[in-house]
DNA sequence: TCTGGGGTCCTAGGACCC
DNA sequence: TCTGGGGTCCTAGGACCC
């Protein structure tokens, strides 16, 4: 059996846990730069406002609903996602971290699954503040399934196990694209055939699946069926590809600025590929205009760049960089983006040497690490290189930050001011 | 003034090899 | 008169996830 334990509206229940005046109250969290609504509390959904609404399309319901708005904290989603993902690895025997507010957990031979789960549900909302919904199945697409209706069914309280209940019956109240691995195009494909509900997928031939969704869509209808295809990673492996990107918090135009917000990315880039022991073979440069502002001359482009030899030495991925932004950085426009991309990332152990260059210096090695950990433990940017520029009047809008309640001593709750 | 960021996997087709 | 079979690697594009 399978248990997935989902955060409730996660980013919303941390800013609760902290301001207890956000309860009840309709609140949403915006994307980075203030962009869309990301994070919508249930009070805010039953206004009707949808998930990924741009902010500014909101303004008249904010005034007119009073809704409270937040700045996206990752600081203090991060520390909280950490905090519950203690709990959860104490009550089963292997866990898979899904994402920042979801985990999936083996339930073995466990018996009394359902009483495990309404205890992790108590756990984890006493231990952290943050309430969560477990679905529980035989496999981790109807665990998924099931966690959705318990989160949509108060009479269930939080915690609905699937083999508890007429199989047929929930599967046929989900619409098909509300499954786990059935997005917008796969949404148009089944409806066009008829097929509406996860029950209609369930039963789907198994050779027109296949033959329209890949290996993908076979395995989700197996899952559905209840026998489980998608095995549990509880190892997380090294990631492929390392993107760094952002857009910015006002137009940019002059290729200085361009400059510094590159060397930015390439900084940040650099510090994940050094904390999953990688090194770069290559790296992309990317830059873009405002596709939403149709008026404006619009102009993108990105370049790859090859390296000699692989490496993880900010100041050389820097050089790199700002080269690189100079070939296709173009005068008169207004960007709104750019980014860096690490395509291929091979592991540090693996570095292959040539002939032609020199070995890597020990000595280059140890000013990163102790940049890192500079970094790590007194803030990010607390050691900055200088072609990252100081003022940073490009960088993104957070209008509605919250404190980092719990990774700053400066900015700890206050219980009482008096 | 105004619309996010960061990932994964699969498939088809072409180049190339023996 | 007549021209196979099997395999790998790479890339671009398309789908999905949170």
């Amino acid at each position: 059996m399978y248990a997935l334990v989902d955060c409730n509206n996660f980013y919303v229940s941390c800013e609760r846990v902290f301001d207890p005046s956000l309860k009840g109250r309709p609140v949403i969290v915006l994307s980075n730069n203030d962009g869309n609504a990301v994070a919508l509390s249930n009070e805010a959904k039953a206004l009707g406002i949808p998930f990924g609404a741009p902010y500014f399309s909101l303004a008249r319901a904010i005034g007119k609903y009073r809704i409270a708005v937040r700045s996206s904290n990752y600081s203090l989603y991060g520390d909280m996602s950490r905090r519950v993902m203690d709990v959860l690895s104490a009550c089963a025997p292997e866990m898979e971290i899904y994402s920042i507010d979801e985990a999936f957990l083996f339930l073995g031979g466990i018996s009394g699954v359902t009483g495990l789960g309404r205890a992790i549900r108590e756990q984890v909302l006493a231990w952290t503040g943050i309430p969560v919904s477990v679905g529980i199945a035989s496999s981790k697409t109807l665990a998924k399934l099931a966690s959705r209706v318990a989160k949509k069914d108060p009479a269930l309280g939080g915690v609905f196990n699937i083999a508890e209940a007429l199989t047929d019956e929930v599967l046929a109240s989900v619409r098909v694209e509300d499954v786990w691995g059935v997005g917008r195009q796969y949404k148009a494909l089944l409806n066009g055939r008829g097929i509406r509900t996860a029950l209609q997928l369930r039963d789907a031939p198994e050779r027109w699946v296949k033959k329209n969704m890949t290996i993908c869509g076979l395995r989700t209808v197996m899952e559905l069926r209840g026998i489980p295809c998608i095995p549990l990673e509880d190892t997380p492996q090294p990631k492929k590809a390392i993107v760094s990107s952002r857009s910015f918090g006002r137009p940019v135009e002059t290729l200085c600025e361009m400059q510094e917000a590159v060397a930015s990315y390439v900084t940040r880039a650099a510090e994940k590929l050094r904390a999953q022991r990688g090194l770069a073979r290559s790296m992309i440069v990317f830059i873009g205009t405002n596709p939403f502002r149709e008026s404006d001359p619009q102009y993108s482009n990105g370049i790859s760049c090859g390296f000699p030899v692989p490496l993880s030495y900010t100041p050389h991925m820097i050089r790199y960089g700002l080269r690189m932004i100079e070939r296709i950085y173009r005068p008169g426009y207004r960007y709104k983006k750019a980014g860096v991309v690490i395509p291929d990332i091979v592991p540090e152990g693996e570095r292959q040497l040539s002939l032609f260059h020199p070995p890597p210096d020990p000595a280059r090695a140890r000013l990163m690490e102790t940049v890192d950990r500079l970094n790590r433990e007194m803030g990010r940017g607390a050691v900055r290189f200088a072609a990252e520029g100081c003022g940073r009047a490009w960088s993104m809008r957070r209008s509605f930050l919250s404190p980092r309640y719990t990774t700053r001593w400066d900015e700890i709750a206050v219980v009482n001011a008096r």
